[in-house]
DNA sequence: TTTAATATACGTATTTATACTTAGTGATTT
DNA sequence: AAATCACTAAGTATAAATACGTATATTAAA
């Protein structure tokens, strides 16, 4: 059983305190370092990344926030695992930290099982999203669906469905008409049906909406 | 404690006959209904929609598959609960299930009390999802976000994904001009840079680009 | 059965986007 | 000091998209 070294960030030092106490429990876990902003982690990562293993990170800090943190992170140190640790439980909070490369995300009222299997997790090269994250992930993945009904997609047509999916493709109009085998000036009926219907200007436009909307994926 | 009525549809008789027996053990569930087909589960549902309270729903089958059933049971009787029931475990047939408007979604290799607990929650508005199906959506999220890096994307300047930005909400060359104080000459050399450098046609696949490669939410 | 919607297609005109070339300036790097 | 890069800008030319109007055959719905 090798020791895992663990630098801790966290901006509050009652927490710090608190999350030494409870990783002590577990004599494999030693913390190397502490910081208590952002710009502290990344100075103590330029001497001591080599045989830092696991970060864990707060979200909310002052100075350099866990976001730029993990991306800066992500870079320069790609081995290095990322155990991002927060009370936030909102979706744009937890989407947003995997989009920055986060390898686990687990929520301050968890105990001390659940920390240490995050960490064996994350270092065993797998995510790890504590329970409650991943209800909210689902959550919103169902709610983003909800929006979806009663727009204007449900409108379309099946022959401007298919058409607007070759327009994201980038088929100009001419290749679509070679490609369904009806006229260039169809096409550009088509086109313009669609943005009207979808109220938008240009094709870039019309590209983003559907795409956002998530016809098209 | 009320009676729940449940409409089972799956093509395997066999599979049938196993969750009838399974279903019966709760007393409180009853099958008033099976389908082995899309087109009989409609038939079905035609007549006795008023009463039906869940729909055990399989995805591969027949005629007309779970996702098609999926989509006209949410239009035509909305009341009605929708529970996947599916042997498959894959991102493509989740994230399907979840636009297609289904309540709950579980795996065949799941017991009864997953199955008891999955059809009380979606009864009571909240979505359920096998916890494997949680598990994977995160997984295909991390994934997603594996593919962003390393790509062309962070080769752009702040410059040019401001412009890009405006461009995908619709904005004209003109116009993203006049916004930033520069000339229009200026956007359109942006322009074709970035086409140049994400490799692709036109504005079209600029955007979906960009939207598919997350730069932009 | 009339109505409405869909898909098809052409004409004309204007606006945008795209292609290719050249070039100055300021900041950074070697 | 020289080279590189990001940002800026212009000239010229063609291709594509957009904005109008008009029209017809088919199909779905009232």
């Amino acid at each position: 059983m090798e020791t895992i070294n663990i630098l801790l960030v966290d901006d509050h030092t009652l927490i710090r305190e608190g999350l030494k106490l409870i990783l002590k429990k577990n004599k494999q876990f030693k913390i190397i370092g502490e910081a208590s902003n952002g710009v502290e982690a990344l100075e103590f990562l330029e001497k001591n990344a080599a045989k830092t293993h696991v970060m864990l990170l707060d979200i909310t800090m002052p100075e350099l926030d866990g976001f730029e943190v993990a991306k800066v992170v992500k870079k320069k140190y790609p081995d290095l695992k990322v155990l991002a640790l927060t009370m936030h439980n909102e979706e744009s909070y937890i989407t947003k930290m995997i989009d920055v490369g986060v390898h686990g995300y687990v929520l301050k009222d968890s105990n001390l099982d659940d920390l240490s299997s995050a960490i064996k997790t994350i270092l065993d090269d797998k995510p790890y999203y504590s329970s409650d994250v991943s209800a909210v992930m689902i959550n919103s993945l169902m709610n983003k669906d909800k929006q979806k009904d009663n727009n204007a997609i449900d409108n379309l047509t099946e022959r401007e469905k298919e058409i607007i999916h070759l327009i994201s493709d980038g088929y100009k109009s001419s290749e679509i008409a070679d490609k369904l085998e009806l006229s260039t000036r169809t096409i550009e009926v088509h086109r313009r049906n669609l943005m009207k219907k979808l109220e938008v200007k240009n094709t870039a436009e019309l590209v983003s909406y559907v795409l956002k909307s998530k016809l098209i994926s």
